[in-house]
DNA sequence: GCCAACGTTGGC
DNA sequence: GCCAACGTTGGC
């Protein structure tokens, strides 16, 4: 069964363009443990993703991602030089966990004023007040609508 | 740049 | 286990 998530990046940090560009990347740096929890729980490969732009004018989704491998342990938690290092994770003993994304399809810019202005959207945990994990599920019907606004049939 | 929301930390 | 202080997120 396929899950449908949306997942948030700054687009200076890393755009959608760039993961089209990569063909694939490891989703490092989360270090919030309900997200942590949906990525070495939930996520399975295969589950379809919204890329959402976050902190740019305005706030989009900027494509569809599918998710190509299930969560691991993220490295860059132990590596002293990176900049999501936690000094209580270790190989032996990870606190955090990744997944693989790939790029499927970019979508025409749907904002998130036009996604809360759609009353099919409605309940989408990413206009609820105060929402601000980076990773969230969505549901299929939701998943649907936003293709929908994006363009895709 | 502001600030509301909310998660984490740490003293007690 | 409470809660104040603090840090981060992210729209505006």
């Amino acid at each position: 069964m396929t899950n449908y998530w949306l997942m948030k990046s700054e687009p200076d940090v890393y755009p959608y363009s760039q993961l089209v560009a990569d063909g694939s990347t490891h989703w490092d740096g989360v270090r919030n443990y309900q997200a942590r929890n949906i990525m070495r729980d939930d996520m399975k490969v295969g589950d379809m993703v919204l890329f959402y732009h976050s902190n740019t004018k305005p706030p989009h989704v900027a494509g569809l991602a599918r998710i190509s491998r299930e969560g691991y342990p993220d490295h860059t938690s132990w590596d002293p030089n990176s900049k999501y290092y936690d000094e209580k994770s270790s190989p032996d003993n990870p606190r955090w966990i990744m997944v693989d994304i790939e790029p499927v399809e970019e979508l025409q810019v749907v904002s998130l004023h036009d996604i809360k202005d759609n009353p099919n959207l409605e309940g989408m945990a990413l206009v609820q007040r105060g929402q601000r994990l980076s990773v969230q599920p969505v549901s299929k019907e939701h998943f649907e609508e936003v293709c929908r606004m994006g363009g895709k049939q």
